[in-house]
DNA sequence: ACCTGAACACCGTTCAAGT
DNA sequence: ACCTGAACACCGTTCAAGT
């Protein structure tokens, strides 16, 4: 297993990102809280883009995991369907935060390419597990499973941009709420 | 009337910060834009946060004046909520940005106090648009059309986010498309 | 193996001073 | 009124040196 500093720096990383983006991150103010000087982030991370890379994969391994864990596979699909969005609902909770794949979207331009690569997985992941879900819980067909599953990742990350933007919890619980009104999530 | 050099730099900075945020606004590469130096902009601007809050509310202002010019009471109601996503959408066009109040929604913990305000005045502004759309178009209760009217907004937030984020416009057009599909927005 | 002080080149921001 | 030079603060990065 790798040293704790590094696995420290990692998490101290992903959680500024999703405060203030992959611009926004910045080696001196990491390293103090980590307990080190900037210079031996370099020890670990060779360059920033090292660094926000490895982030962003971690970011998307993670998050397969915590989607495999509410389904994969078998019963319960409209369950997991319902539960999806307190996936986003928990960056929120912490801090205000946002989705890291939110984040870089909108710093797409600035965003280096092997970052940007690993943060399309994210979205990738998403959408595909969303895909299988929907199948599983409803009588769509496969195509109609894939295009209602990248509406519902574009809709509740839209939600989660907007709470953050009122640091207001709230204000995503409604706009979900919105969406099974209208017909986007089942209710 | 303002001077032009005050409106170029204007103009300059919304584009800037549609495409790198309030953040990756900076003042050499505006003022080179502008053919001045970065520290003539202070003389038009004192500080970034006079910039950006100027740049913020003339970016409401100019959206209330689109909004109105598709729609503004009378008929016609169904054909402007069915034309609302493009307001979106050209942006996209533009050089693949996305709307400021979404690059800053992002950056929410970054935003100085006078920014974040004229910012949400533009969400303000647009619910507020649909709100009165929806009411004119369906029969659904005025609570009701405002809840709607908040979580369309959200979601083409979020799909013209996604769409930045692979650089396509297509992205853009197949979300709206699903949200139709689905009942968020009326086919 | 892991960390640091000091320095480097760079860049956005500010301000006193120019015309 | 309008603009600028020059200093300032801060950034990612490097590297020789320390443990």
């Amino acid at each position: 297993m790798g040293s704790n500093v590094r696995e420290d720096i990692m998490t101290a990383a992903r959680r500024a990102a999703q405060a203030h983006g992959y611009t926004g991150l910045n080696f001196r103010e990491l390293a103090a809280e980590v307990g080190i000087k900037s210079a031996s982030i370099h020890y670990h991370f060779p360059t920033k883009v090292d660094l926000g890379a490895a982030v962003a994969k971690r970011y998307w391994e993670d998050s397969q995991a915590v989607l495999d864990g509410i389904w994969n596979g078998g019963p319960g699909a409209s369950q997991a369907l319902r539960a999806y969005p307190d996936t986003f609902r928990r960056s929120l909770e912490n801090g205000n935060r946002i989705c890291l794949c939110s984040f870089m979207s909108a710093e797409h331009d600035d965003l280096p390419d092997p970052v940007r690569q690993e943060i399309s997985r994210f979205a990738e992941i998403n959408v595909a597990w969303l895909t299988r879900v929907l199948s599983a819980a409803t009588d769509m067909e496969t195509g109609a499973c894939e295009r209602r599953a990248r509406a519902i990742f574009a809709a509740v990350a839209g939600a989660q941009l907007m709470a953050r933007s009122q640091a207001d919890v709230g204000v995503f619980d409604t706009l979900i709420e919105g969406y099974r009104d209208a017909g986007l999530l089942p209710a």
